[in-house]
RNA sequence: GGGCGUGUGGCUGAGCAGCAAAGGCAUCAGACUGUAAAUCUGACGGGUUCUACCCUUCGCAGGUGCAAGUCCUGCCGCGCCCA
């Protein structure tokens, strides 16, 4: 059996609830026993839960609420140390290609596009580990500069790049650099998973009631603010928490902002907010991030992927009944 | 009542007499080959025959100028100071 399961939505459309209820309903039913299926266990693709310590602020489940399913890849890199996408690429393919052989059915759960494409695309990414002294010098280059550099050693690639990205320049110039050979073009390789993705429909309005309902939680008792202070604490910098974004970007600010203050002088350049512009700008950018999803999610997988391989698409619904239906289906068939 | 100041597009905020009017925010759309909650882009008064043209805008009403958001007068609203 090689059948994986994804559950996608934007920010606060409730993935964690409803993988635990579909998690839960599959495993207990009879039928898919019969077919050999002997639990469930869910593996997230979420790039902030990835990290230890970042439980609040990304909307972790925790252990009471798993009701006993196995979880994958949650708090399984350092927050000190950036996590990308290729490992967590080759972590997602090894779990699920294990969970598979155990004769269970995965579960893939997140929001984050990019890593659940890479697992049900399985695009290659080229096997240049990141070069941070490397990237430091080329990040004292302009835009102007980068791009005529790769310009002259990968024109292709320089053709088709976004010449206004630094982020993206010095990536395919530190391929280029340390290959010697120009930027691969993008492959896919091809099915190793039969796949189906459900994504959470929620309207704009209904998302923005959700995220501001959840933000409030999370902020009761203290509970976010004290974990990004535990998270300084244990050695992150301001600017490390700023990197991460919405919560710990906003509450970083508001916090270093208070540390200032008590201090005689301020430090001057750091962003510094007030308790409520910080609720506000979480709210807002939460709202950015989870319309910057669905931008995403609407492009893939691409029309040619649909075309070929048919089952990839996302069956956006909203109710539980079509949902169970979809995924009745999916297995049954 | 007197003095000073202020009134600009959804908000904020620039504006030299030649601007459909900087910037920021919001909004809308988009990119995405090892940071993806990151990083980056475009549109954003209205209309069309849309790399160009037309119309309507800068509290309101007049005036001076070839030309006014930009100068003058009056009115209205707001702010601070004196009373």
């Amino acid at each position: 059996m090689n059948k994986l399961i994804v559950i996608l939505g934007p920010t606060a459309s409730g993935k964690t609830n409803l993988s635990i209820k579909l998690a839960l309903s599959i495993a207990e039913g009879q039928r898919f026993k019969k077919l050999g299926i002997k639990g469930v266990e869910i593996i997230s693709a979420d790039s902030r839960q990835i990290y230890k310590g970042m439980d609040i602020g990304s909307g972790k489940i925790t252990k009471k609420e798993m009701r006993g399913i196995p979880h994958h890849l949650l708090n399984v890199a350092n927050p000190k140390r950036k996590f990308t996408v290729a490992q967590y690429q080759k972590l997602a393919l090894k779990v699920i290609k294990d969970i598979q052989k155990r004769n269970k059915l995965p579960i893939l759960v997140g929001g984050t596009g990019f890593y659940i494409q890479s697992v049900v695309d399985g695009i290659i990414i080229p096997e240049v580990k990141p070069d941070w002294k490397l990237r430091k010098k080329l990040e004292k280059l302009s835009n102007e500069e980068l791009f005529e550099k790769l310009k002259k050693l990968d024109p292709k690639r320089a053709e088709l790049i976004d010449r206004q990205n630094p982020r993206r320049l010095i990536r395919a110039l530190e391929i280029v650099l340390t290959t010697k050979k120009p930027v691969p073009e993008l492959q896919r390789q091809t099915s190793q998973f039969s796949v189906l993705q459900i994504g959470i429909a929620k309207s704009p309005i209904e998302l923005k009631k959700l995220i501001r309902k959840r933000l409030l939680n999370r902020l009761r008792n203290q509970a976010m603010i004290n974990e990004v202070k535990k998270l300084h604490i244990a050695g992150l910098s301001w600017k490390r928490l700023e990197e991460f974004g919405l919560e710990y970007r906003f509450v970083a600010q508001y916090l270093s902002r208070l540390q200032n203050n008590r201090g005689s002088s301020t430090k001057s350049g750091q962003n510094k907010i007030t308790y409520q512009q910080m609720i506000d700008k979480i709210q807002i950018e939460s709202e950015h991030f989870a319309k910057h999803q669905m931008t995403w999610f609407r492009r893939h997988p691409a029309p040619e992927q649909v075309r070929c391989g048919g089952s990839k698409k996302i069956n956006w619904l909203n109710n539980y009944k079509k949902i169970t239906q979809t995924i009745d289906n999916f297995i049954l068939k």
